[in-house]
DNA sequence: CGCCTTCATCGTGTTATTACGATTAGTCGA
DNA sequence: TCGACTAATCGTAATAACACGATGAAGGCG
């Protein structure tokens, strides 16, 4: 078995632009679906951990946070599908970090409004 | 009775620097509620166009979006108290504006995550 | 194999969001 | 003063968000 690590769930930092546009209808959905993932201090507090450790974290994410580890979970899910971050299964836990493309992307949007 | 202008409502672009920090448990509450605010297509679109006309647009915003004016209301009350936008009554009208303060804050707090 | 750890999902209750039409409260012009 | 116009608010309904405990699935260890 492979041993895993950062590298196997964490995206090696795709430096590829953007060519999307940063206006338009598309660009007010994207931004807003973005924006309300982003819509919840736990959120922001889950984005700003994956970021700050440059490797990713695992559940520890919830000894962090107030809140229930089902609470947590929730709040993983919805900015996992929002785009924001992505979780790797490794054994039995989940190694979370943040989708550094979708968070550049953000950056850009707002940047732009 | 003076004529309002532009300048009645919207602000003279406030050049100084915000001093609150960019992290924190109270920056994240601020960005989770700015994001929010945010967070819906319609909002955005709003913002835009907020933006877009450096002069303030008055209701005619309900012009724009292909929704009922009470609902284009209810979206701009919570820009208003997410303090991303002003609101000033106008005669029988009201001029709505951005708060370029709170869009520089947003537009820091989210390039600092 | 059983057991523990880790995490997602389910079920539930509460509250907030979104949208609409209808109503109300101003302001202006005739 | 009387309408016309603008925009907020109310009432209502449907849906979504949030939080929790309980349950379930999947992997590793003894």
């Amino acid at each position: 078995m492979k041993a895993k690590t950062a590298d196997d769930c964490c995206p090696p930092a795709n430096d590829e632009p953007d060519l999307r546009p940063a206006e338009g209808r598309e660009a007010d959905e994207e931004l807003a679906t973005l924006a309300k993932a982003l819509g919840h201090p736990a959120r922001v507090q889950i984005v700003r951990l994956l970021v700050r450790k440059t490797a990713c974290v695992c559940g520890d994410i919830v000894d962090e946070l107030p809140l229930a580890q089902s609470t947590v979970s929730q709040h993983l899910k919805v900015l996992k599908e929002a785009g924001l971050i992505r979780g790797e299964v490794d054994g039995p836990r989940v190694c979370y970090c943040i989708e550094p493309r979708a968070l550049r992307r953000l950056k850009v949007l707002v940047a732009g409004v």
